[in-house]
DNA sequence: ATGCATGAGCA
DNA sequence: GCTCATGCATA
Protein backbone atom coordinates (compact mmCIF):
# COMPACT_ATOMS: atom_id res chain seq x y z
CA UNK A 1 0.00 0.00 0.00
CA UNK A 2 2.97 2.33 0.11
CA UNK A 3 4.11 1.84 -3.25
CA UNK A 4 1.54 4.44 -4.47
CA UNK A 5 4.35 4.79 -7.17
CA UNK A 6 4.80 8.71 -8.74
CA UNK A 7 3.02 11.29 -7.22
CA UNK A 8 5.89 13.06 -5.13
CA UNK A 9 8.39 12.25 -7.31
CA UNK A 10 7.01 14.25 -11.03
CA UNK A 11 9.41 16.84 -11.05
CA UNK A 12 11.61 15.84 -14.11
CA UNK A 13 10.26 13.07 -15.47
CA UNK A 14 6.60 12.91 -16.50
CA UNK A 15 6.20 9.67 -18.35
CA UNK A 16 3.41 11.40 -20.32
CA UNK A 17 5.38 13.77 -22.28
CA UNK A 18 3.17 14.76 -25.45
CA UNK A 19 0.82 12.71 -24.94
CA UNK A 20 -1.52 14.27 -22.65
CA UNK A 21 -3.81 17.03 -24.07
CA UNK A 22 -2.87 20.22 -22.37
CA UNK A 23 -6.33 22.15 -21.45
CA UNK A 24 -6.50 25.44 -22.35
CA UNK A 25 -4.40 27.69 -20.48
CA UNK A 26 -5.60 31.70 -20.25
CA UNK A 27 -2.82 32.76 -21.65
CA UNK A 28 -2.00 35.59 -22.87
CA UNK A 29 -5.08 38.00 -21.40
CA UNK A 30 -5.49 41.35 -22.58
CA UNK A 31 -1.22 42.81 -22.32
CA UNK A 32 -1.09 44.81 -19.67
CA UNK A 33 -3.64 45.04 -16.54
CA UNK A 34 -6.73 43.80 -16.80
CA UNK A 35 -8.34 44.95 -14.07
CA UNK A 36 -9.63 42.41 -11.74
CA UNK A 37 -6.52 42.22 -9.30
CA UNK A 38 -7.55 41.34 -6.47
CA UNK A 39 -9.42 38.14 -5.24
CA UNK A 40 -8.28 38.82 -1.46
CA UNK A 41 -10.96 39.42 0.33
CA UNK A 42 -10.38 41.83 3.36
CA UNK A 43 -11.27 39.24 6.29
CA UNK A 44 -13.87 37.04 4.92
CA UNK A 45 -12.82 33.81 5.71
CA UNK A 46 -12.19 31.63 3.17
CA UNK A 47 -12.02 32.29 -0.84
CA UNK A 48 -13.95 34.41 -2.14
CA UNK A 49 -17.39 34.28 -1.87
CA UNK A 50 -17.36 33.49 -5.57
CA UNK A 51 -21.19 32.60 -5.09
CA UNK A 52 -21.64 36.31 -4.60
CA UNK A 53 -23.92 37.08 -7.42
CA UNK A 54 -22.96 34.22 -9.16
CA UNK A 55 -25.93 32.35 -10.57
CA UNK A 56 -28.12 35.25 -10.94
CA UNK A 57 -25.95 37.93 -12.16
CA UNK A 58 -24.02 35.35 -14.34
CA UNK A 59 -26.56 35.88 -16.56
CA UNK A 60 -25.42 39.58 -18.53
CA UNK A 61 -23.10 41.10 -15.91
CA UNK A 62 -21.63 42.35 -19.03
CA UNK A 63 -20.77 45.89 -18.12
CA UNK A 64 -20.02 45.70 -14.56
CA UNK A 65 -16.25 44.76 -15.31
CA UNK A 66 -14.39 46.85 -12.92
CA UNK A 67 -15.18 45.28 -10.01
CA UNK A 68 -14.71 46.59 -6.70
CA UNK A 69 -11.20 45.99 -5.75
CA UNK A 70 -11.05 44.09 -2.91
CA UNK A 71 -12.81 46.59 -0.51
CA UNK A 72 -16.19 44.87 -0.89
CA UNK A 73 -14.63 41.67 0.36
CA UNK A 74 -16.41 39.44 -2.11
CA UNK A 75 -13.46 38.96 -4.08
CA UNK A 76 -15.06 36.12 -5.77
CA UNK A 77 -18.24 38.45 -6.74
CA UNK A 78 -15.91 41.12 -7.94
CA UNK A 79 -13.32 39.09 -10.36
CA UNK A 80 -16.97 37.12 -11.34
CA UNK A 81 -18.59 40.05 -12.44
CA UNK A 82 -15.19 40.84 -14.54
CA UNK A 83 -14.81 37.80 -15.70
CA UNK A 84 -18.49 37.72 -16.96
CA UNK A 85 -18.18 40.86 -18.29
CA UNK A 86 -15.94 39.33 -20.80
CA UNK A 87 -17.69 36.34 -21.74
CA UNK A 88 -20.29 36.75 -24.23
CA UNK A 89 -23.58 37.42 -23.02
CA UNK A 90 -24.58 33.87 -24.13
CA UNK A 91 -28.33 33.63 -22.46
CA UNK A 92 -30.25 30.81 -22.52
CA UNK A 93 -32.90 30.58 -25.15
CA UNK A 94 -33.85 27.51 -23.94
CA UNK A 95 -35.13 28.90 -21.00
CA UNK A 96 -38.67 27.52 -20.83
CA UNK A 97 -37.38 23.83 -22.65
CA UNK A 98 -37.92 21.31 -20.25
CA UNK A 99 -38.70 17.91 -22.24
CA UNK A 100 -37.45 20.01 -24.94
CA UNK A 101 -34.23 20.31 -23.81
CA UNK A 102 -34.10 17.21 -22.81
CA UNK A 103 -34.98 15.69 -25.98
CA UNK A 104 -32.91 17.72 -27.60
CA UNK A 105 -29.77 16.74 -25.79
CA UNK A 106 -31.33 13.12 -26.28
CA UNK A 107 -30.84 13.21 -29.36
CA UNK A 108 -27.59 14.66 -29.67
CA UNK A 109 -26.50 11.77 -27.84
CA UNK A 110 -28.85 8.84 -28.47
CA UNK A 111 -26.50 6.99 -29.35
CA UNK A 112 -25.02 6.39 -26.31
CA UNK A 113 -27.76 7.27 -23.85
CA UNK A 114 -29.63 4.01 -25.31
CA UNK A 115 -26.87 1.74 -24.10
CA UNK A 116 -28.34 2.13 -20.33
CA UNK A 117 -26.07 -0.76 -19.59
CA UNK A 118 -23.26 1.26 -18.33
CA UNK A 119 -21.04 -0.04 -15.79
CA UNK A 120 -20.56 3.06 -13.74
CA UNK A 121 -20.14 2.67 -10.58
CA UNK A 122 -21.41 4.73 -7.49
CA UNK A 123 -19.78 4.86 -3.99
CA UNK A 124 -20.76 6.38 -0.60
CA UNK A 125 -20.40 10.39 -0.55
CA UNK A 126 -16.84 10.09 0.83
CA UNK A 127 -15.72 12.67 2.89
CA UNK A 128 -12.44 14.57 3.98
CA UNK A 129 -11.17 16.36 6.74
CA UNK A 130 -9.88 18.79 4.12
CA UNK A 131 -7.60 21.23 4.45
CA UNK A 132 -8.06 24.50 3.54
CA UNK A 133 -5.77 26.50 2.01
CA UNK A 134 -7.82 29.48 0.72
CA UNK A 135 -7.12 31.50 4.05
CA UNK A 136 -3.93 31.69 2.97
CA UNK A 137 -4.88 34.23 0.38
CA UNK A 138 -6.35 36.38 2.73
CA UNK A 139 -3.47 36.81 5.04
CA UNK A 140 -1.42 37.40 1.86
CA UNK A 141 -3.25 40.22 0.06
CA UNK A 142 -0.85 43.00 1.88
CA UNK A 143 -3.10 45.93 2.97
CA UNK A 144 -2.21 47.52 -0.17
CA UNK A 145 -5.94 47.47 -1.43
CA UNK A 146 -7.21 46.12 2.02
CA UNK A 147 -5.59 48.09 4.74
CA UNK A 148 -6.69 45.87 6.61
CA UNK A 149 -3.72 43.08 7.30
CA UNK A 150 -4.72 41.43 10.50
CA UNK A 151 -1.86 39.55 12.09
CA UNK A 152 -1.14 35.95 12.53
CA UNK A 153 -4.72 35.40 13.16
CA UNK A 154 -5.09 33.60 10.66
CA UNK A 155 -5.61 29.90 11.21
CA UNK A 156 -2.73 28.27 10.06
CA UNK A 157 -4.07 25.66 7.67
CA UNK A 158 -1.96 23.02 8.32
CA UNK A 159 -1.46 20.14 6.45
CA UNK A 160 -2.95 16.58 7.26
CA UNK A 161 -2.11 15.70 3.88
CA UNK A 162 -1.07 12.86 2.87
CA UNK A 163 2.96 11.91 3.76
CA UNK A 164 4.93 12.67 1.20
CA UNK A 165 7.27 10.21 0.43
CA UNK A 166 10.14 11.67 1.64
CA UNK A 167 11.76 8.37 2.16
CA UNK A 168 13.18 8.00 -1.49
CA UNK A 169 13.76 12.21 -1.38
CA UNK A 170 17.14 12.78 -1.97
CA UNK A 171 19.54 15.39 -0.14
CA UNK A 172 18.44 18.04 -2.60
CA UNK A 173 14.91 17.87 -2.16
CA UNK A 174 14.92 18.25 1.40
CA UNK A 175 17.35 20.72 1.82
CA UNK A 176 14.85 22.45 -0.46
CA UNK A 177 12.02 21.42 1.17
CA UNK A 178 13.79 22.22 5.13
CA UNK A 179 13.67 25.94 5.10
CA UNK A 180 11.38 26.83 7.28
CA UNK A 181 11.52 30.37 7.84
CA UNK A 182 9.26 32.95 9.43
CA UNK A 183 8.82 36.26 7.94
CA UNK A 184 6.80 38.57 6.22
CA UNK A 185 7.55 37.29 2.34
CA UNK A 186 9.25 38.55 -0.05
CA UNK A 187 9.51 42.54 -1.01
CA UNK A 188 7.39 42.46 -4.16
CA UNK A 189 4.72 41.59 -1.92
CA UNK A 190 4.61 44.81 -0.99
CA UNK A 191 3.57 46.22 -3.76
CA UNK A 192 1.85 43.66 -5.90
CA UNK A 193 -2.03 43.18 -5.67
CA UNK A 194 -2.46 45.69 -8.21
CA UNK A 195 0.25 45.35 -9.97
CA UNK A 196 0.66 41.81 -9.94
CA UNK A 197 -2.03 41.06 -12.15
CA UNK A 198 -0.87 41.41 -15.35
CA UNK A 199 -1.11 38.25 -16.83
CA UNK A 200 2.08 38.67 -19.32
CA UNK A 201 3.91 38.69 -15.64
CA UNK A 202 1.50 35.65 -14.39
CA UNK A 203 2.35 33.90 -17.18
CA UNK A 204 6.19 34.38 -17.14
CA UNK A 205 6.06 33.91 -13.48
CA UNK A 206 4.57 30.38 -13.89
CA UNK A 207 7.25 29.51 -16.39
CA UNK A 208 10.22 30.68 -14.17
CA UNK A 209 8.99 28.82 -11.19
CA UNK A 210 8.56 25.74 -13.08
CA UNK A 211 11.69 26.21 -14.56
CA UNK A 212 13.45 26.84 -11.16
CA UNK A 213 11.40 24.50 -8.94
CA UNK A 214 12.64 21.46 -11.42
CA UNK A 215 16.40 23.06 -11.61
CA UNK A 216 16.17 23.45 -7.15
CA UNK A 217 14.97 19.06 -7.88
CA UNK A 218 11.78 19.92 -6.59
CA UNK A 219 8.08 18.28 -6.95
CA UNK A 220 5.25 19.76 -7.37
CA UNK A 221 4.20 17.59 -4.35
CA UNK A 222 7.21 19.27 -2.40
CA UNK A 223 6.53 22.20 -3.31
CA UNK A 224 3.24 22.38 -2.08
CA UNK A 225 3.91 20.33 1.30
CA UNK A 226 6.75 22.87 1.46
CA UNK A 227 4.34 26.35 1.60
CA UNK A 228 3.53 25.11 5.33
CA UNK A 229 6.88 25.56 5.91
CA UNK A 230 7.07 29.34 5.17
CA UNK A 231 4.99 29.58 8.62
CA UNK A 232 3.17 32.53 6.96
CA UNK A 233 0.27 33.81 8.79
CA UNK A 234 -2.68 31.91 7.80
CA UNK A 235 -0.60 30.08 4.57
CA UNK A 236 -0.87 26.15 4.73
CA UNK A 237 0.02 23.91 2.15
CA UNK A 238 -1.28 23.05 -1.21
CA UNK A 239 -1.52 20.15 -3.56
CA UNK A 240 0.43 18.77 -5.99
CA UNK A 241 -2.79 19.49 -7.95
CA UNK A 242 -2.68 23.53 -7.50
CA UNK A 243 1.09 24.03 -8.01
CA UNK A 244 0.73 21.69 -11.36
CA UNK A 245 -2.24 24.04 -12.25
CA UNK A 246 0.08 27.31 -11.22
CA UNK A 247 2.20 26.20 -13.61
CA UNK A 248 0.20 25.58 -16.42
CA UNK A 249 -1.76 28.81 -15.88
CA UNK A 250 -4.93 26.29 -15.33
CA UNK A 251 -6.33 28.12 -12.55
CA UNK A 252 -8.24 31.28 -12.47
CA UNK A 253 -6.96 34.70 -12.78
CA UNK A 254 -7.56 35.85 -9.43
CA UNK A 255 -6.38 32.88 -8.32
CA UNK A 256 -2.86 32.65 -10.01
CA UNK A 257 -2.35 36.20 -8.38
CA UNK A 258 -3.02 35.10 -5.21
CA UNK A 259 -0.62 32.46 -5.25
CA UNK A 260 2.06 34.15 -6.48
CA UNK A 261 3.84 35.72 -3.87
CA UNK A 262 3.36 32.90 -1.98
CA UNK A 263 5.19 30.68 -4.07
CA UNK A 264 7.70 33.16 -5.30
CA UNK A 265 7.84 33.64 -1.06
CA UNK A 266 9.16 29.78 -1.48
CA UNK A 267 11.25 29.57 -4.40
CA UNK A 268 13.33 32.77 -2.55
CA UNK A 269 13.33 30.35 0.43
CA UNK A 270 13.90 27.41 -1.51
CA UNK A 271 16.74 28.59 -3.22
CA UNK A 272 18.39 30.18 -0.12
CA UNK A 273 18.32 27.29 1.23
CA UNK A 274 19.64 25.17 -1.30
CA UNK A 275 22.58 27.12 -1.58
CA UNK A 276 23.42 26.45 2.17
CA UNK A 277 22.51 23.37 1.73
CA UNK A 278 20.74 22.95 4.72
CA UNK A 279 19.57 19.18 5.52
CA UNK A 280 16.84 18.73 8.32
CA UNK A 281 14.12 16.94 6.96
CA UNK A 282 11.03 17.40 8.12
CA UNK A 283 8.05 15.16 7.85
CA UNK A 284 4.48 15.88 7.63
CA UNK A 285 2.35 12.75 7.68
CA UNK A 286 -0.48 12.19 6.37
CA UNK A 287 -4.27 10.47 7.28
CA UNK A 288 -5.23 7.61 5.51
CA UNK A 289 -8.26 8.86 3.35
CA UNK A 290 -9.48 6.78 0.51
CA UNK A 291 -11.83 8.66 -1.49
CA UNK A 292 -13.41 7.14 -4.37
CA UNK A 293 -13.26 8.61 -7.71
CA UNK A 294 -16.46 8.36 -9.57
CA UNK A 295 -15.50 7.73 -13.38
CA UNK A 296 -18.28 8.77 -15.98
CA UNK A 297 -18.11 6.30 -18.71
CA UNK A 298 -17.65 7.35 -22.15
CA UNK A 299 -21.13 7.61 -23.65
CA UNK A 300 -22.31 9.46 -20.17
CA UNK A 301 -19.95 12.11 -20.81
CA UNK A 302 -21.05 12.60 -24.30
CA UNK A 303 -24.56 13.00 -23.59
CA UNK A 304 -23.47 14.86 -20.27
CA UNK A 305 -21.60 17.36 -23.16
CA UNK A 306 -24.69 17.38 -24.89
CA UNK A 307 -26.21 18.54 -22.33
CA UNK A 308 -24.18 20.87 -21.06
CA UNK A 309 -24.16 22.57 -24.77
CA UNK A 310 -27.87 23.22 -24.99
CA UNK A 311 -28.05 24.14 -21.47
CA UNK A 312 -24.56 24.57 -19.16
CA UNK A 313 -26.86 26.07 -16.05
CA UNK A 314 -29.72 23.21 -15.64
CA UNK A 315 -32.87 23.66 -13.02
CA UNK A 316 -32.28 21.03 -10.24
CA UNK A 317 -35.08 18.95 -12.03
CA UNK A 318 -33.45 19.33 -15.50
CA UNK A 319 -30.48 17.85 -13.23
CA UNK A 320 -32.69 15.19 -11.82
CA UNK A 321 -33.78 14.24 -15.10
CA UNK A 322 -30.74 13.94 -16.67
CA UNK A 323 -29.33 12.04 -13.98
CA UNK A 324 -32.46 9.30 -14.36
CA UNK A 325 -31.74 8.74 -18.03
CA UNK A 326 -28.14 8.55 -17.55
CA UNK A 327 -28.43 6.37 -14.34
CA UNK A 328 -25.75 8.50 -12.44
CA UNK A 329 -26.60 10.01 -9.27
CA UNK A 330 -27.96 13.31 -9.34
CA UNK A 331 -25.29 14.89 -7.39
CA UNK A 332 -22.49 13.59 -9.68
CA UNK A 333 -24.81 15.10 -12.35
CA UNK A 334 -24.39 18.22 -10.61
CA UNK A 335 -21.48 18.44 -9.79
CA UNK A 336 -20.30 17.71 -13.49
CA UNK A 337 -22.58 20.44 -14.72
CA UNK A 338 -20.37 22.58 -12.12
CA UNK A 339 -16.84 21.33 -12.96
CA UNK A 340 -17.93 21.99 -16.41
CA UNK A 341 -18.43 25.22 -16.09
CA UNK A 342 -15.41 26.06 -14.37
CA UNK A 343 -13.65 24.07 -17.23
CA UNK A 344 -15.54 26.26 -19.61
CA UNK A 345 -14.68 29.82 -18.01
CA UNK A 346 -11.18 28.56 -18.31
CA UNK A 347 -11.32 27.78 -21.79
CA UNK A 348 -12.89 31.24 -22.69
CA UNK A 349 -10.23 32.76 -21.10
CA UNK A 350 -7.93 31.07 -22.77
CA UNK A 351 -9.41 31.59 -25.55
CA UNK A 352 -7.56 34.75 -25.83
CA UNK A 353 -9.76 37.05 -24.56
C1' DA B 1 -2.03 16.46 -15.87
C1' DT B 2 -6.76 16.24 -15.11
C1' DG B 3 -11.42 14.33 -13.60
C1' DC B 4 -14.66 14.31 -10.02
C1' DA B 5 -15.47 16.19 -5.26
C1' DT B 6 -15.74 19.08 -1.05
C1' DG B 7 -16.70 23.10 1.33
C1' DA B 8 -17.02 28.13 2.36
C1' DG B 9 -19.51 32.04 1.65
C1' DC B 10 -23.24 34.30 -0.73
C1' DA B 11 -27.85 34.94 -3.04
C1' DG C 1 -27.53 25.69 -5.29
C1' DC C 2 -23.98 28.45 -7.38
C1' DT C 3 -19.15 29.88 -7.87
C1' DC C 4 -14.51 29.41 -6.67
C1' DA C 5 -10.43 27.55 -4.73
C1' DT C 6 -8.57 23.23 -3.85
C1' DG C 7 -7.85 18.49 -3.16
C1' DC C 8 -7.73 13.31 -3.72
C1' DA C 9 -7.49 9.79 -6.96
C1' DT C 10 -6.27 8.34 -11.24
C1' DA C 11 -5.10 7.98 -16.23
Amino acid sequence: MMMMSLNSKQAFSMPHGGSLHVEPKYSALHSTSPGPRLPLRPRPRSSNAGGGGAAAAEEEAGAAAPVAVAADGSGGGGSEAMRRACLPPHRNIFGGLDESLLARAEALAAVDIVSQSKSHHHHPPHHSPFKNGRELLEHLSPGLALGAMAGPDGAVVSTPAHAPHMATMNPMHQAALSMAHAHGLPSHMGCMSDVDADPRDLEAFAERFKQRRIKLGVTQADVGSALANLKIPGVGSLSQSTICRFESLTLSHNNMIALKPILQAWLEEAEKSHREKLTKPELFNGAEKKRKRTSIAAPEKRSLEAYFAIQPRPSSEKIAAIAEKLDLKKNVVRVWFCNQRQKQKRMKYSAGI
